[in-house]
Formats: C-alpha cells, structure tokens, sequence
DNA sequence: TATAATTCCTATAATTTTGGTAGGATTAAG
DNA sequence: CTTAATCCTACCAAAATTATAGGAATTATA
C-alpha cells in the first residue's frame, strides 16, 4: 500500500475536526474514540501535525486539538506530506539527490509520478472531504 | 518510497534486456553483473516476471533470459504491477473491497489516484526508457 | 556420457519499516 | 490541589523488504 495506516489515521482525525464547527479544543482521547485510532499512536501523529503547523494544540485541562486554518484551506497533499515518510516514487527524484541524475533512464518518470500523484492530491480539500462521509 | 528496489531492479533489468537486440538469451549472472543486482534476489525477480509471462526463460548451458515481445510493447506500469506487492493507494481501492464503499470520504481519492499513477506509468515503454541511458 | 553452465525450487536469515505501548513530566482550569 | 489534558522519550512487536544458501533439474557440447 501506498497510503500507510498513519496517513489515513491522519486524514480521518483532520476529517473529524473539520466537521466539528466551533472553536472548541477536541481532546485526542475524543478523537481516538469517535475515529476507533490507537490513542498513543494518534498521540504521536497529533504531535507531527502540530509540528507542522497543521493543528494547534492546547495543552492543560480542557486543552486538545484545533484546525488552525479553515477546512478548504487543506489539501490532502499537505496533509498526508507530513504524516507519510515519504511519497515520492524513488529516494533519488527530489532534485540534486542523483549524481547520475542525467544518465538515469527512469528519473524523468519517477518526477513525472511525483507531479502526478501530488496533481491530484492537492485536488481534494479537507472541507470537500468532510461533507461526504 | 513508492516504488521498492525490487520493483526498480525489475525495471533496470527490463531495459537492459531491451537494448540487447539479437534474440540470444541473456544468463541471470551477467545481468546482475551488469546492472550491479544481488544475483539470488534477481533470480527471484526474473522468476516472477517469467511467471507473468514478460520474459522467456530458456534453461540448461547458454541458457538465460529474452524479452517475449518487443519492446515498445511493455509499459512500465505492466512491469511495476508485476513486481510490487501493491501498487495501490489503499487495501481498499480495489473495486468492491470496503463495505463502507459508499460512505467512505476517501475512497473516491484513493481510486483516483490509482488511476492517476496508471495512467502516467502506461505512458512510458520499455523502448522509450531503454533509448535514453 | 561426462562436464559445465544454466534455470528452478524451497527454505531461511538479516534488515528496515510500520504500527503500537508505556510511563512519567509538564501545563492549565477550576 | 486536583484533574484533565498535552508533551516527551523510550521501547517493543509484527510485518514487509531485501536478500542469502544450497541443491535439483535441464541442456549444450566436447
């Protein structure tokens, strides 16, 4: 699979809290319940969402997590950019990684794969995503 | 990474055998010689893409392998399919795996983008790929 | 018919990644 | 001061990936 657990774990927390009107922190113990996610292990993906700006979280009691932008702001790409290790299709396609980057017969398809999929994740927004299920 | 060393060991072996015209086989040691690939774990490779029926084995003394077909034939989405466990963006994608199908907000993505990555790797052939090193 | 070069088959082992746990420190509301 | 929450660091287990090993079967050719 391309997508990993962490990523669609992710994806369904930034789901949830984009169906939540209202400023109000919602505590990771809510959102691992209501999503059916492993708390600690939504405990670290919290944790990388905030550090990348995604979420902001309050701390202490009554704290827990927020969108820090609105819903149509976020696309799928940013989201799951930061949760998967990596969605690039070879270690050697971001630019300058490949000292035989001009001889490679494959490194102009693994871009081309890279542009791609990244095309159209940024097609989908979190506020789209949010008014399906 | 998207895209496994198995899966790109496959590919490199694919263009190798395609830019050898003359329908002598090719022994599994020279190739790995060649393209710089664990001679055990290609042998393994070469039984899969035998099985799927893009290349022909011939065995015994001045054995090896030969592609089946010609080259401008072969895509690399064909070779990849073969070769990597999935190719898909979730266990889910594939056409009546989830219950939820019609509840699922992101199904619709990640069917989309399993055609995406399809669509851009059926684009590149084995003739194409192999003219360019 | 012996030998050498090859693929085929099956098993196993090493490494890396993924998915998940544990426990306590820190923060803040009431 | 208690309680409810995030933060931090470390660890652990399972699965997938990347090999490695050794011999059986097949074939050309001397």
């Amino acid at each position: 699979m391309i997508i990993s657990a962490k990523g669609k774990y992710a994806l369904r927390v930034m789901i949830a809290l984009a169906a939540r009107k209202g400023g109000r922190p919602v505590p990771l113990k809510e959102l691992a319940a209501e999503e059916e996610i492993p708390r600690k292990f939504l405990e670290q993906i919290m944790t990388e969402l905030a550090k990348a700006g995604l979420v902001k979280s309050v701390r202490g009691k009554n704290g827990g997590f927020l969108l820090t932008r609105p819903p149509q702001t976020y696309t799928a790409a940013e989201i799951l950019h930061v949760t998967e290790t990596s969605l690039a299709a070879a270690e050697c396609s971001g630019s300058g990684e490949c000292p035989r980057a001009d001889v490679c017969p494959t490194l102009p398809m693994w871009r081309a794969l890279d542009e791609a999929m990244d095309e159209l994740l940024k097609k989908y927004t979190l506020a789209e995503l949010s008014s399906r299920g």
